[in-house]
DNA sequence: GGGACTAAGGTCAGTTAAGGTCAAAAGGTA
DNA sequence: TACCTTTTGACCTTAACTGACCTTAGTCCC
């Protein structure tokens, strides 16, 4: 069964979807009473699925007449490997982060689907292996040879 | 008798051809029960009879609404593709090595030159770092993880 | 303007629900 | 016996989910 999370992630995408523009604004409350979920699950939601990873800007207003603010982020090819790469430069990727992020670039028409699956097979388990000392670090590393592949010149 | 791993492989088999995709998702907890045995057999029956030597192609999540997802993965009978696994299954890959073998999969039409690029970037020094222990043998499985993604139905 | 009250959303630690790993025991078979 | 395959269980990691408590914003009343 899907979980919540999932569900509450496909219901907000969807409403991206058929508002046309790329912003929404919900209360955080209504949804979690759609779901009958804790109103926390939906912060949840946000950051694991809507971060600046996956592409998004989360604003939001407390108080009376409070709101959250989901924003589809639009950048520029250079914009986003230059962001991606900065990202990659702080952190380690578990694989699931690092999914994210090429379906991301996917969806961004800047990877193709075989480019993707090329890349998800080198940070996937079997290519790593389980006797690496940093799996997260190395797979942060090999992401980011990869990216800067794309910012040579014959690419632009 | 046949051993509770056989059994295990063949429901998994037939669930396989009945969802009529090449795809199915399970709960580990659930086949265990089904065939009562430790959650962890469940494993050993994918790692022994579904892994990409098989063609199948396994992932998975864990914590709440976890899954097993199986992929059928169709057998190319390209040979030069499949040679160059088995040469990979015994052999270590020195950069020069590795690069030599991309440029042939380049010339033979196989790969993109973007592709190419990507790949070396891969398995260069800046992504392994020099930090790693068997730095060979991670190229080797690297390259054999990314062409197996080759193998699959979709490129054809 | 300043409390007091109300209506939001935010945080975080802790719990629950999965799957993963590994070594060791058990079972088969040449 | 020696070796290989199965099977299990103890322990680990990761993801989902919740609830108690906190912060911020607006409203009403003096």
């Amino acid at each position: 069964m899907r979980s919540i999370a999932d569900q509450i992630e496909a219901y907000l995408i969807k409403l991206l979807k058929l508002s046309g523009g790329s912003v929404i604004e919900v209360q955080r409350s209504e949804i979690a009473q759609i779901f009958a979920c804790a109103p926390s699950q939906i912060n949840y939601v946000l950051t694991t699925r809507f971060g600046p990873e996956q592409g998004y800007l989360i604003e939001s207003r407390r108080g009376g007449g409070g709101y959250l603010r989901i924003t589809r982020v639009e950048m520029s090819d250079n914009e986003l490997l230059e962001g991606l790469l900065d990202f990659l430069e702080e952190t380690l990727v578990p694989f699931h982060g690092g999914e994210r992020l090429l379906i991301r670039l996917l969806e961004e028409g800047f990877l193709t689907k075989r480019e993707v699956l090329l890349m998800k097979a080198v940070i996937g388990q079997q290519a790593l292996g389980n006797a690496l000392p940093h799996p997260d670090l190395v797979r942060a590393n090999i992401l980011k040879a990869m990216l800067q592949t794309f910012l040579r010149d014959e690419f632009k």
